[in-house]
Parts: C-alpha cells; sequence; structure tokens
DNA sequence: CACTTGACCTGTCCGC
DNA sequence: TGCGGACAGGTCAAGT
C-alpha cells in the first residue's frame, strides 16, 4: 500500500512537522519493528534533533543531528502520525482521519519530543521496521545497494526505463515494474493504473513489447505517480499521512479495485485476475495479450 | 543465473 | 453465530 506516491506524502508532512524538535525518549515494545538493542535507542535518541526528512524509494530517513539516521519502512500497513501537544492524543482528527485514539494497539514505536508532541509508528502486520543507522552508513544498506532509479528524478528518462525493464526480459511487465531493483517505488496500485493507461496487458513478457509500448508506459507512469502525489496517494485501508489523513487517489483510479466496473475508456468490464502473484485488475478489452512475434 | 514462490504478520470478509 | 480459510501486497530468502 505505501508506495512512493504515500511515502511521498508522508515525507512531504513530516518534513513540515519534525525539523527543529529535540527527542526525549523512545517507547517500543516489538522488537523487529525496531531492532537495535534498546541501550542504543536510548543512547544515540535522547537529545538528539531532528535535521531533515528524506525519502529514497519506499524508505523514509529521518536525520538526527547525532549523525545517525531513523531509517523507515511503512512495507504494507505502517503508518507514521504526528500529534502535537496541544493534541488530545485521545481525541483523534475531525476531518476524514482514519486514526484516533492514540497509541492505539497497532502503535509498534512512540518518539517523545520535549516540547511534548510525539511522533507514533502503527503497524498493523508488523512487517515494517525502523533502524538507528549512522548517517554515512546508510546508504550501504543491502537495499540501497541493489534498488533501481527514482522515477521522478530528471535523469530518469523513456530510454532508462526501457533499458531496466528489458533487464527482465524474460518476465512478465507486472514482475518487472514491481522489481525495486528495476525502478524505485512502483507497487501494485500503480502498477496496474500505469499499465491501463499504456493498454498493456499486465502479463505481457517484457521481450514482447515494442519501444513504442516502453515509451508510453513511461508516460503513464510519470503520469499516474505525480497525479497521485498530488491526491495525497491512496488510501486503501490503512494508509494515512504524517496527520492522520486519508489520500484521495483512489477515487481517480481506472483499474485498481475496479474489477465489476466499466472500463472508464470502452466500457467493458474490469477483470481481476493474478499475475507476478499479486491481484491484478486490467481492462480484457484496452489490454490484449498478444503472442510474442 | 533468471525467475517464481513462500514466509513474515494481523485483521477482515466469505461461505458453510 | 462461530470457524476455517482466502486474501490483502513489500521485500527477502528459499526453491525451481
Amino acid at each position: 500500500m505505501p508506495e512512493l506516491p504515500e511515502v511521498e506524502t508522508v515525507r512531504i508532512g513530516l518534513a513540515r512537522l519534525l525539523p527543529g524538535r529535540q527527542i526525549a525518549g523512545v517507547d517500543f515494545d516489538w522488537p523487529k519493528s525496531f531492532p537495535n538493542a534498546a541501550a542504543d535507542v536510548q543512547k544515540f535518541l535522547s537529545g538528539a534533533e531532528i535535521t531533515g526528512v528524506e525519502r529514497r524509494a519506499k524508505v523514509l530517513i529521518i536525520g538526527l543531528s547525532t549523525d545517525y539516521s531513523l531509517v523507515i519502512h511503512l512495507k504494507m500497513t505502517g503508518q507514521l502520525v504526528f500529534r502535537g501537544a496541544d493534541e488530545q492524543f485521545g481525541a483523534g482528527h475531525p476531518n476524514q482521519s482514519l486514526v484516533g485514539s492514540l497509541p492505539d494497539k497497532s502503535t509498534r514505536v512512540t518518539l517523545i519530543f520535549i516540547d511534548g508532541s510525539r511522533l507514533f509508528f502503527n503497524d498493523q502486520r508488523k512487517f515494517g521496521w525502523m533502524r538507528l543507522i549512522p548517517t554515512p552508513e546508510v546508504m550501504n544498506l543491502d537495499f540501497f545497494k541493489k534498488v533501481g532509479p527514482e522515477p521522478l528524478s530528471a535523469d530518469f528518462t523513456r530510454q532508462v526505463l526501457r533499458e531496466r525493464l528489458l533487464r527482465r526480459k524474460n518476465s512478465n511487465i507486472k514482475a518487472a515494474l514491481l522489481d525495486q531493483t528495476v525502478l524505485a517505488g512502483v507497487g501494485n496500485i500503480y502498477a496496474d493504473e500505469s499499465l491501463w493507461g499504456a493498454k498493456i496487458h499486465p502479463a505481457t513478457l517484457v521481450k514482447g513489447l515494442a519501444v513504442r509500448q516502453f515509451y508510453n508506459l513511461y508516460d503513464e507512469l510519470i503520469f499516474v505517480l505525480k497525479l497521485a502525489i498530488e491526491k495525497g496517494g491512496s488510501t486503501d485501508k490503512n494508509y494515512v499521512n504524517a496527520e492522520g489523513k486519508r489520500g484521495s487517489y483512489l477515487s481517480f483510479a481506472r483499474v485498481f479495485r475496479r474489477e465489476g466496473q466499466a472500463c472508464p475508456r470502452c466500457g467493458t468490464i474490469i477483470l481481476k485476475t493474478r499475475v507476478a502473484g499479486r491481484g491484478t485488475h486490467f481492462c480484457p478489452n484496452c489490454q490484449k495479450l498478444k503472442p510474442v512475434s
């Protein structure tokens, strides 16, 4: 669920809310959510000031004045929700909020700032994690060494997308788009949405795609990612931004979670199948599976 | 080596 | 109503 647009939306919110705040303490219980030893957490977090919030792929990097960074992956159900000291932790937000009283039973880590405000790391399914890493070593993490280019960076061109996808020429296009070593940040929602835009069947083999199709896919991918950031991401069940509010992209979605509805382009009923091990939505008329010639 | 599948988890929904 | 099982889908390890 949190894909590039959702993580970027959280980053924008945290970058506005956190820098300059000083950490007083941290509470955490589930060790896998924060694997650093408890002593290290207290030692390198307490007294640290937050210097900035960055994103690479679907990972958030919160910089600290101690030359350590908090590296966070939300995986499927992670949330990072900030509450100011003057906000009742138990009251929730009136406007489109999905989270109420905090901490709740999905809260894995709580950062407490000296001004009384708090940052809650909630994660229902416990797949996500937060790690304290010396800042110069962050990019040495295996994930960062392998991850592909940022699709919204200036040097990510149509040609680059085609070259990267062709690294998996024998895969279907959906599996290749989801492969984080091919390019960073695309997950199930935006893979389906961009393939619909480019009129490509998700099971099409990469080697069977024409150059023009790669370029169409590039245009649709960039369009969908930018629109999703504009809409604050997609909220299905869990995802919320740094203020606990929903994203609205799904009301603009063309195929994702719209099985049984009419394709907005041709009116054919949208199907849901399984491709690359994931639930996959597509229009059987606009996105035909052609044999490799 | 290229590629696919299963494990990690919990909550929800569906059929009986 | 209760209960088992399928499903949700990001990433890594294990399997083919």
